[in-house]
DNA sequence: CCTATATATCCATTATTCTAGAAATATGGA
DNA sequence: TCCATATTTCTAGAATAATGGATATATAGG
């Protein structure tokens, strides 16, 4: 994940709309909604939609299937999960946010701490 | 974090310039920098940066206080990993990403699979 | 081949965001 | 008080994004 797709993947999260529609395909899983039940769950117009779904697939953000006359998206996970690895990584620091490879069961874990960040040190 | 912090973060990340001025600030971590170096060593005019600068503080993501003549500003780290945690939480399903709370070491844990997601279910 | 369905593309309009020059505001020091 | 410095606010033009009606494309079924 370099900076160019980080901010395009901010991009396409950064408005209500499309915001909606990823948190609804989260739902639907790995087995993704074709573009109409989106279209009408949302009731976003089928064209509108079709502009932010394609938006947000060239982003990375969805992928598309077609399925006999439908276009199934699904939600990209694993696109999705690099994004968080890139702000832990690339836009945070150790003491608020550390990530290390647990190779022994195959994820990342992220900790953050809830309380007590480390205070700015005082002048004497 | 509710949807419309979050796509004001998003979209406080969402383009080129905010982004670089947000990694640079976390570079300067807690005890932040004035504006004018902000503006000069990202090579932005300083009235343009100043316009980003308040959109990402109207967002949250930064804070600013005054010392002196300059306005320094700070990266703020506890929404951003609040940021996280929303998307952890909200935006995502446990199979690809879990947040625990570990109230002993008093921080939030999350944990994501870096191989081999669940696969889709197969049709019979 | 014809029709219905599902979705994308084209297009024009409107709305929003970005940019930077010019002016205004706030502070510190002589 | 006057001046220099640091930054914001005002302003307007340019660029980009969002919206939805109309149309085109792809597919399934008769």
């Amino acid at each position: 994940m370099d900076n160019n797709q980080a901010t395009a993947a901010f991009d396409a999260l950064s408005q209500d709309t499309r915001l909606r529609v990823f948190r609804l395909l989260v739902e639907y899983g790995q087995e993704g909604a074709p573009a109409g039940v989106l279209s009408e769950t949302l009731g976003i117009p089928q064209n509108t939609l079709s502009f932010h779904l394609s938006h947000m697939n060239h982003a990375g953000l969805v992928q598309s299937r077609r399925e006999g006359r439908s276009i199934i998206y699904t939600a990209n996970f694993e696109f999705f999960t690099d994004l968080i690895r890139y702000m832990v990584k690339d836009c945070c620091r150790m003491e608020f946010a550390s990530i290390r490879e647990d190779t022994q069961r195959g994820c990342s874990v992220i900790e953050m701490p809830t309380c007590c960040p480390p205070k700015r040190k005082e002048k004497p």
